[in-house]
DNA sequence: TAGATTGTTAATCGATTAACAATC
DNA sequence: TAGATTGTTAATCGATTAACAATC
């Protein structure tokens, strides 16, 4: 029940299941579910049920055997593991059309990660004021002293293409240091700088090839 | 230079690849860039050169020893593998903040790939009306009839989590083969239904593991 | 020809999964 | 105790990468 794990030696693809072993177990247990185990883990989520176990089994002994896993127990571990048992402020840079939709997304509705600030180029007439959203919409050219203000390390880049890598510099200089990479840019940052990216058009292109060739293949995550 | 593959035996990373490899032969085709190689390539998109290399290999002798490759016959050769010179109509189910971004998303710019229909619920007002997008809004009751009159067999699911699974059990009636899901819902669909699912949430999620215990790793595509 | 870079092999690495002893 | 299910090992599978002969 110990935690025995360097975080840096987790498999890579394990790390990237978390998040998807957290959604489930907040779920069961809103639906007053006390107990699961890996067999039903697996047909809800559609990941093997040695995979969930071996996963598992990095953190410790976290269930029982003959008996499974404890909804409640694992809902906290999980909120804990991801760093979701205290409020994580997220800053959006580029208010358009995808910018807008990201500021409503309900990230926060079963987390607490919050878009807190957003940024656009002085230009944008939503500059200066408040989105519908409630969040505050500030010049990038200020942003270093408004991302101390709030602790922010953690940003949404969605900006036009052009312009990622410029911007994604403005944000290595403002300290951030984690972006969520909604451009299609592969962004060269220093090695302490996290990216995660989401390649709309990549997913979309992906799934025509799949569907147009019919290549089975279980359906596919991450 | 002959194709000589069953695309069924291409390594599934390999196929998610290829979207950013006709991205980048469209792009250096624009820069009127006549030719490169795999360690250019590397730098720019991320990928080793030699997976560049194997992955460019399986579709058999695209390059020239020596010399490297030709920006337009493998753009010529990337675009006809995803489909890409032919137009691919695509139905948009779920008009909300996401929905309403995602269809202003530039999938068209530079793909032949284009949203031409969308759907909601008939209590939404937009139903029946054209979107400030050109894309005319119709009730889900009527989408089987409507597909059929575009040649419709791909659709992007961004509706609201509660109803994810009865929304894509519609569209499998209706006859679409692949679902671009945007909720966290794993979907139960029928063998032959291709899903590739987008979870903005556990990205983001994944990306704050990473960055709160600054694991490293070369940043992530897929 | 000499230099460059491919295409491909072989080695390595990482992830998945089947199987089962441990044990609740 | 008998039954269930874990935690973990070992086997398998798939993907990456280093290395280099082939060849433009």
């Amino acid at each position: 029940m110990v935690e025995k794990v360097d975080y840096n030696n987790l498999p890579k693809a394990t790390i990237k299941r978390l998040p998807q072993y957290y959604r489930l177990f907040k779920q069961l247990l809103d639906e007053n579910t006390t107990r699961t185990n890996s067999r039903k883990i697996s047909e809800t989520i559609g990941i093997d049920a040695a995979t969930v176990r071996r996963d598992f089994s990095l953190f410790g002994e976290l269930g029982r055997r003959g008996y499974g896993y404890d909804t409640k127990i694992l809902r906290e571990f999980f909120a804990h593991l991801l760093g979701n048992d205290v409020d994580t402020y997220i800053a959006l840079i580029g208010v358009g059309n995808l910018g807008h939709a990201l500021l409503h997304y309900p990230f926060q509705r079963r987390n607490r990660l919050q878009i807190v600030q957003a940024y656009d180029v002085a230009s944008n007439p939503l500059v200066g004021t408040t989105s519908d959203s409630g969040i505050p919409v500030y010049d990038i050219a200020d942003i270093k002293s408004h991302l101390e203000e709030d602790h922010i390390e953690t940003a949404i880049l969605s900006v036009d293409t052009p312009h990622a890598q410029e911007v994604a510099d403005v944000l290595v200089a403002a300290g951030i240091k984690g972006i969520l990479n909604f451009t299609p840019v592969f962004l060269q940052v220093p090695e302490h700088i996290h990216v995660q990216s989401i390649d709309l058009t990549k997913e979309l292109q992906t799934l025509i090839f799949f569907t147009i060739n019919d290549i089975r293949i279980e359906s596919d995550n991450d």
